[in-house]
DNA sequence: TGTACATCAGTGAACGCGCGTTCACTGATGTAC
DNA sequence: TGTACATCAGTGAACGCGCGTTCACTGATGTAC
């Protein structure tokens, strides 16, 4: 395995030139096999080819590099929801037959996409949810608010949802007064569906019931987004 | 802070009497306030009041024990699940005016009291659902299948789930049809929700919004359960 | 009821480990003149 | 273009830490006779 050196052709010497981007690397081909725990100041550095003083010339501490993973964990799993969003029908709101009907199938696609990502990606799935004990209290380890715009690294995945539930809004395929608070409902369904599988109850299920399982409760969720329910204030 | 010895009148000796259960209180103690990684051996053993090589008496490790906490959170879960459920509408099945109502009213209980466990017990939630790597790969670390009987901790709170959705089958009010896979979907959903605001990007919202996303999530995937769907084959 | 002895459930010292972090240092790079 | 020097980005040895675990041990308990 050769070190990480800022760009192949570069000569090797005492100075690296993007250990910053080698460390991150480093750190998450650990998380990618072991999650959160697994990625050690020491052993990253290792990978990196570089003593572990090093590291210290570009972050705070152990923290602060595991921060830094943990985002781009984020940025990974929203990579893999834009790719399966693009692939989804809708993709550019034209040339469907039935713009809501696309615009509800692209809505469970994102669904499928997050939790398929989790399942290929268990250990960088754990590392962008990592609850980091010791970033400082109250810090919010690389989360921005749900409403917070775009330096948020989730803000592109949280953006699809956004855009695919206002197109089923705009299609007239779901009631405007169900949308408010719509993203927390499927974002929290799709989560909890890739946790229970990964660390629950539900990872001893054979592939086959676990598919179904996926697909069943992708369907009952749209469902439940769709459906007209009570004004607020009803009952 | 005594030492937490059988009972409170037994003489102090040697021997403790139950050290197994002890320890375990000791750890859960522990995963209170700090989650599933602040169970290390030692210190449970110190909080025992006893040597840490004692412990190897009763468990064969620190992943043994860890595995014991674990189920001791899964079960604290299912009480807190079961108290709310005790409490709810419906919890005999007799004198509601509206059985199905109740039914339903019951269900969202029973998911406002996972999700409150969570909140309210974040590291014995996570302690519950701590991904072990390495009580021995393949393993299944305190989860049955989640078809499984009676030994599995989870089994109880499973159950009450499992009831819900039954009665609303037989009053009526959910069509049969979408009676399979209901316990996943409601199960995610609610998880998701928990995890989300204990480490994800809703653990910033003020209380009242927090509330108020819990609120119509829970109204969301009720109507998607009780919502008649295409019958499986259909689109 | 008393005694010998096996077994059980503790003790405490010691081990090796890998970690995060600090320290004084040094080689490489860039800039002023 | 050449040289002096400040600054930057590395090195490697060393530290203390708390952990899990092993070891030889010993006090307490229970049982056979």
């Amino acid at each position: 395995m050769e070190n990480n050196r800022a760009t192949p052709g570069a000569k090797a010497g005492y100075h690296h030139g993007d250990l910053r981007n080698a460390l991150i690397t480093a750190g998450v081909e650990l998380a990618t096999d072991g999650g959160p725990t697994k990625v050690v100041l020491r052993e990253v550095a290792r990978r990196a080819g570089v003593s572990a003083t090093a590291a210290y010339r570009h972050f705070a501490g152990q923290g602060d590099l595991l921060l830094a993973v943990k985002i781009q964990a984020q940025q990974m799993l929203a990579d893999a929801m834009e790719r399966v969003a693009a692939v989804a029908p809708g993709a550019d709101s034209t040339g469907a037959d039935d713009p809501g009907a696309a615009a509800e199938q692209r809505l469970a696609a994102i669904g499928r996409g997050y939790v398929g990502f989790a399942l290929e990606q268990p250990g960088l799935f754990r590392t962008a949810f990592n609850h980091s004990l010791f970033p400082g209290a109250g810090e919010d380890a690389g989360w921005g608010g749900v409403t917070s715009p775009a330096d948020n690294p989730q803000y592109r995945s949280y953006h699809l949802l956004t855009e695919a539930l206002d197109e089923l809004v705009a299609t007239g395929r779901m009631p405007a007064h169900n949308r408010p608070g719509a993203e927390a409902a499927a974002w929290s369904t799709a989560h909890g569906l890739a946790m229970l599988i990964l660390d629950g109850p539900m990872g001893r299920l054979p592939a086959a019931d676990r598919d179904a399982v996926i697909e069943r409760t992708t369907d009952t969720i749209v469902a439940g987004l769709l459906v007209p329910r009570g004004r607020p204030g009803g009952a």
